[in-house]
DNA sequence: ATACTATATGCAGTAAAGTGCATGTAGAGT
DNA sequence: ACTCTACATGCACTTTACTGCATATAGTAT
C-alpha cells in the first residue's frame, strides 16, 4: 500500500456517488439551483421516498446540504468538486425551468422561475 | 424520460469504472506510459487474474486497448475524457517509475526506463 | 512436440448497492 | 387537538458488482 492508495479509495467512493442516473439526475437538476424534494420528485418521475434516499446519500456523503424553509426543504450542493466533475462531464448547467405538475413554490409561479 | 436521461444512464457507467480502487491505481498507473499485465500486477500487489479481470472492464467498456508485443499485452488509455477525469481526481501524472520484482522489460531495464 | 511464460476466461460464493413499500416525523393551518 | 402536507426512515427483497480460484489459450523457446 502505497501513499496514494487511500487517494485511490476515497476518489472511487466519489464516483461511487456519480455512478447512478438518478442521483446525476439530481445533481444536475440542483446545479441549476436549489430545490425542494417534491420539486425534483416531479423533475424524475419517481416516488418521493426513492428520490429523498438517494438524498440521503448524497447528504450524508457531504455532497448537498438541506434547508427547511416552512414545510418544504431545499438542497443545494455544497461541493465545488462534484460541481467541476459534473461539467466536465454533462456540459454547462441548462437554464432554470419551471416544472409542469410540480407543486413547488418555484414552479407554482409565486416566486417565479417562469419568465 | 427527457432528451438528457439516456446521457444520465451513460455517464454514470462510466462513473461506475472509475468507482472502484483498483481500477483506478490501474489507470492511474497506464497514464503514466502504457504497461503490460503483469507489471500492472507488481504495482496493485494483487494475482494476475485479479488484474486481467479488471483490465477486462476497462477493455470492453473501451477505456482502455491492449497491443501485443510478444509475450506481453501492454494496455493504454484511450480515452481522453478519462484522462481529464482522472486529471480532475488525481491531480498530474506521476513520473515513470521502475518497479522492484517486476519481470516486465521496462523495469528489468533492457528498455531503460529507470535512470 | 514439449515445456514454459504471460495473459485470459469461466464460474461460484460473497458482499454491496439499488429498489419498493410501509410507516414515522415535523411543521402549518384550522 | 386534529389534519394535511412535505419529507425522512427502516426494512425486506432483488439485483449487481467484487473477489478468488481453477483452468484455458497463445506465443516463445528448446
Amino acid at each position: 500500500m502505497n501513499q496514494r492508495s487511500s487517494g485511490y479509495v476515497a476518489s472511487a467512493a466519489v464516483f461511487q456517488l456519480l455512478a447512478h442516473a438518478s442521483r446525476l439526475h439530481i445533481l444536475d437538476e440542483l446545479r441549476r439551483r436549489p430545490a425542494c424534494v417534491c420539486h425534483l420528485q416531479a423533475v424524475l418521475g419517481r416516488p418521493q421516498a426513492y428520490v429523498s434516499q438517494q438524498l440521503r446519500v448524497l447528504r450524508e456523503a457531504g455532497v448537498v446540504v438541506d434547508e427547511k424553509d416552512g414545510l418544504n426543504v431545499y438542497y443545494r450542493i455544497v461541493d465545488g468538486y462534484i460541481l467541476r466533475l459534473l461539467e466536465e462531464t454533462l456540459g454547462p448547467a441548462e437554464p432554470v425551468q419551471c416544472v409542469a405538475g410540480c407543486p413547488c413554490p418555484h414552479c407554482t409561479g409565486s416566486t417565479g422561475c417562469c419568465s
